[in-house]
DNA sequence: CTAGGGTTAG
């Protein structure tokens, strides 16, 4: 098999590299850089090209081109564009069948900075560009630039910043920026013997084309420069890469399948240092990979290796990775990679994502110096199958300190997982030989690998197989029923776990059913299994029907279904189910706080979070990350900021949530400054963040309007290449609509694979904030017709806002009709009708605002009143007014603007008498606008208070202040009084935590 | 075995 794949791989390279010279068989050419004859060689300078670096010679490159197709079409041989030593400043020239580009060794096209000279389609934006041609090549050892730095933010790794944004404004991001040269839908390309430097973007692009051969070929882009891979080769067939030298920060050698297979890929004898991964297959690729080979590769100080990362679907197969020498090494981790010599997964990019297929790999004669080991995962639905290690000496040792070391990076799949480096880490494979396989590892104690081979779970089924056979479910069950009373512990628990992860329902009732049948009487951890194994298949009440027929619970039971109630939005049942475990006497641990506090992040729960906070004291929790997270959270969310930055400063050990979390809590209190400051001061020390964190920052940036950060913000999280976060992109578009960059969130909010109805509301709510009724009512309009999400309060809410202040009153009132009865009926608040007041008011129809005021099911505040008064002044409805003013005066009698506006109104009507009378009565009432008083007190109440007539005790600032001494001794005081709540009794009634 | 942070309005 892989004999045979072999073969056919050196059969496609002889192939591709004779192709060039079967079809030129007129060829007689003249020495590249002394051409006698003009008829086979025509010079870019005989057309008037400068060649001095600062004029662009875009046109001049092109008459030549043009001239050189038309000798081709007529002679019927190739021609050759001369580009004498020189600078040639240009946009995209369009190279045509046949010709090819000859560039002096000591000349240098240089890409221009200048977006507006490229073509009007940014899929078009190469400095070098064939389309649709046949034996096309640049040659002659020159060079391509791409002046890369002109046009990209680089990341600035010792400021963990992105420095030197360029965009033109028509465009956003990664689209700024044209790629080097490309090739799409081509035949016979040669490229060989040029140095290919600085691209902006990807540097050597060949899309949909057969029959390339690149060799002696030199790339170099910026090594801080995000998306600057070195050959990208996309849907394309045929292709030989050979004697390249490709030093660059992103992909080396990139094969795509993003709208159809890569067949007979060769590369070898090359040499590569990169950023990023030095050979990565499945770049969002859909399709067949088959038949690749990669001989006699050096990777030098690269983040990954030998990757395929297939998480889009596809199929990879036959590949053979042949004499490779590797050295990985950690850069800062926002960068691909984790330092992985080989790194082969199918894990799917996210939960829409089909999982891909990888059979058929060789490895044979590797040898590898790395910081981490070799990474092999398939995923559930897309095992590893068929993978061969041959003959490979490995060592592994650290050399640099680079940080979360100890974490893989499957995005998408797990996110980040925590594991033990390995030698080789597996999972989820399917027929797998390792032979002559060296593994070293260096002295150094701090990496303690004691593990050379990690078998993760479901590949340990597979491999030793217990019930199932080739790790497939349904055999697993057909054994099961055959087995009947013999299945015992072991089987029912790896069957449960595989349809827990695969979240198989009919196979884990049967599971579940097979129990019943044979009598067999689980032990408390596989009836919890079963718990979890129907909470996660969303059947809350069988998960509970298994909790309540056991006769025994422990601590993982109860939290599990806690988890499960409190997941599903039963808010008071997991809260009673809590209080049930403590009546139980079963003792909460960390993961049944974590879970609790969750609970009380509403209002009412607030009171009921500060009795668990008491609870948490007295256990050995209080400082636990996850419990300080949630905690912080709920003291957060209740608006006690100070507490919850008290708690966040006293965990012993800070992560991204607990971070998150508190950055979250100051931008949700509208204290943006502070999350920023928090912000950077983390980004400062270094700490790692995900999409929520960077969810809540742009939350912050939205509240201060700074855009500008916001930008930049954007940016790097372009060039983290996240998975796509439905959160993430609607704070974008928030941050950008709320500073009416409409261009930008609209671009964002229209490439949306998917949207939520925030994404509409921040969109609706941006338009309507800046007074564009007519986009807010178009934006509707869309939203009612692809009938994809639900509008809800916030969507009502901001369209009338936007109608009202945007003049389209009659298209408010019209959606307010729509949108409060019929089948997508929104619950109507007062804030609505608020607007709808103050929709008929502003168009005139007082009369019917008044009726509406009259009808609606709440009582009118004196703001609803106040505009509809308004409006009964400027067009003159003086008994409406009167009537409108007499229910202002009731619910704010000293409001002195109400009589102003009444003896305005009557003033306008001419009715000078009464208007004299409401003065009189402003000067006799001597109306000051009193001061206002508040009572000011501690956050943390002392002591005890009242709630409900009962005693409930608060933990105050004090207890948080005192030391584990005191604080017990308080405590133990506190509970002299008996009279408590349910709760508080559980909290006191022990001396010590259980 | 069980656990924490997230978008839109006011």
């Amino acid at each position: 098999m892989f004999q045979l794949q072999l073969l056919l791989s050196i059969l496609t390279l002889s192939f591709a590299a004779q192709s060039y010279s079967s079809t030129s068989q007129f060829s007689i050419l003249q020495s590249n850089h002394h051409p006698k004859s003009n008829l086979l060689s025509i010079s870019v300078t005989e057309f008037g090209a400068a060649g001095d670096g600062v004029k662009y010679d875009t046109i001049p490159i092109q008459k030549a081109i043009d001239a050189c197709s038309t000798i081709v079409s007529k002679h019927r041989c190739p021609c050759h564009v001369i580009f004498p030593p020189g600078k040639y400043l240009t946009a995209t020239v369009f190279v045509k069948s046949g010709v090819v580009l000859d560039i002096h060794q000591k000349a240098t096209i240089l890409g221009g900075s200048k977006l507006e000279d490229y073509p009007k389609e940014q899929s078009r934006w190469y400095v070098v560009l064939a389309e649709d041609a046949v034996d096309v090549g640049i040659i002659g050892g020159g060079e391509i630039n791409g002046q890369g730095l002109k046009f990209v933010e680089r990341f600035d790794d010792k400021k963990n910043v992105m420095v030197s944004w360029n965009h033109t404004g028509a465009c956003l991001g990664d689209e700024c920026r044209p790629r080097l040269v490309g090739f799409i839908s081509c035949r016979n390309i040669k490229v060989s013997d040029v140095r290919l430097i600085e691209p902006a973007y990807w540097c050597l692009h060949v899309v949909r084309s057969d029959k390339t051969s690149i060799c002696d070929v030199t790339i170099y882009g910026n090594f801080n420069s995000p998306n600057n891979d070195g050959i990208d080769i996309e849907d394309s067939n045929n292709t030989v890469i050979t004697r390249c030298n490709i030093n660059t920060g992103d992909d080396a050698i990139c094969p795509k399948s993003s709208n159809g297979p890569v067949y007979n890929l060769t590369a070898t004898d090359s040499w590569i240092r990169t950023k990023s991964s030095a050979i990565k297959l499945g770049s969002a690729s859909f399709y067949t990979f088959k038949n690749f080979l990669f001989d006699n590769i050096t990777i030098v100080e690269s983040h990954r290796g030998l990757a395929l990362q297939i998480r889009d679907g596809g199929n990879v197969s036959d590949m053979i990775f042949s004499n490779i020498n590797i050295s990985t090494r950690y850069y800062h981790p926002s960068w691909w990679g984790r330092a992985e010599p080989i790194y082969v997964t199918t894990c799917p990019r996210d939960a829409s994502s089909k999982a891909g297929s990888i059979s058929n790999l060789l490895f044979v004669n590797i040898t590898a110096t790395s910081e981490n080991g070799i990474f092999l995962s398939g995923s559930g639905g897309g095992v590893l199958s068929n993978l061969k290690f041959l003959n490979m000496n490995l060592t592994y040792k650290r050399w640099t300190k680079f940080p979360d070391g100890l974490v893989d990076y499957r995005p998408g799949c797990q996110e980040l997982v925590k594991h033990q480096p390995a030698g080789f880490m597996m999972e989820h494979i399917d027929g797998l030989v390792v032979e002559d396989v060296v593994m070293k590892w260096s002295s150094d104690e701090s990496m303690r690998w004691n593990n050379p081979l990690d078998f993760r779970p479901s590949t340990r089924q597979l491999l030793y197989g217990c019930l199932s056979c080739n790790g497939s479910l349904s055999e697993a069950l057909f054994e099961m029923a055959k087995q009947g009373l013999q299945v015992k512990f072991k089987e029912y628990d790896i069957l449960l776990n595989e349809c827990i992860t695969q979240r198989a329902i009919r196979e884990g009732q049967r599971v579940h059913a097979n129990m019943i049948k044979t009598h067999y009487q689980p032990p408390v951890y596989l009836r919890t299994r079963l718990i979890v194994f129907y909470i996660k298949c969303g059947l809350l009440g069988d998960a509970r029907w298994v909790f309540d027929e056991m006769p025994q619970r422990n601590v993982v039971s109860w939290t599990a279904l806690i988890s499960g109630y409190s997941q599903k939005g039963h808010i008071s049942q997991a809260i009673h189910l809590f209080l049930q475990m403590l009546t139980s006497g079963t003792a909460p641990n960390e993961f049944t706080f974590a879970t609790v506090l969750t609970l009380c992040t509403s209002a009412i729960g607030f009171q009921f979070g500060r009795q668990i906070h008491c609870l948490l004291v007295k256990s050995p929790f209080e400082s636990h990350v996850y419990v300080g997270s949630s905690l912080l959270d709920m003291y957060a969310k209740a608006g006690k900021v100070h507490e919850a930055r008290y708690v966040f400063e006293n965990l012993p050990e800070r992560d991204v949530v607990s971070c998150t979390a508190i950055i979250s809590g100051y931008a949700q209190q509208g204290l943006f400054e502070e999350a920023l400051e928090l912000f950077c001061k983390f980004q400062a020390e270094r700490m790692s963040f995900n999409y929520v964190t960077y969810t809540s920052v742009l939350t912050a940036l939205s509240g201060l309007a700074a855009v500008e950060q916001g930008r930049q913000l954007h940016a790097h999280i372009i060039r983290l290449e996240l998975p796509f976060y439905a959160v993430l992109h609607n704070s974008l578009i928030d941050m950008y609509s709320k500073c009416g960059k409409f261009t930008y969130s609209r671009m964002i909010f229209n490439q949306m694979s998917e949207r939520t109805v925030s994404s509409w509301n921040a969109m609706l709510v941006g338009y309507s904030k800046h007074g564009m009724g007519k986009e807010v009512v178009e934006l509707f309009k869309m939203m009612r017709e692809e009938d994809k999400i639900k509008p809800d309060e916030i969507t009502l809410l901001a369209v009338l806002s936007g109608c009202s202040h945007g003049g389209m009153e009659d298209k408010g009132v019209e959606i307010f009709n729509d949108l409060s009865s019929g089948k997508d009926r929104v619950e109507v608040s007062i804030e609505h009708c608020g607007c709808v007041v103050d929709l008929l008011s502003r168009s005139g129809q007082v009369e019917r605002a008044f009726q509406f005021i009259k009808e609606m099911p709440f009582e009118p505040t004196a703001a609803i009143l106040g505009s509809l008064l308004g409006a009964c002044w400027a067009h003159l409805y003086v008994d409406i007014g009167e009537i409108v003013a007499r229910q202002l005066l009731e619910i704010e009698p000293e409001n002195a603007g109400t009589y102003v506006i009444l003896s305005n109104m009557y003033a306008s009507a001419g009715r000078w008498e009464d208007a004299r009378r409401v003065r009189e009565l402003i000067k006799a009432r001597a109306m000051v606008k009193e001061s206002g008083k508040s009572w000011i007190g501690p956050d943390f109440i002392h002591d005890t208070e009242k709630h409900n007539g009962m005693r409930t005790y608060i933990p105050h600032q004090s207890l948080l202040n005192m030391d584990e001494q005191r604080k017990k001794k308080t405590l133990l005081h506190c509970s002299q009084g008996r009279a408590q709540t349910q709760l508080s009794l559980m909290i006191y009634s022990h001396g010590n935590y259980w």
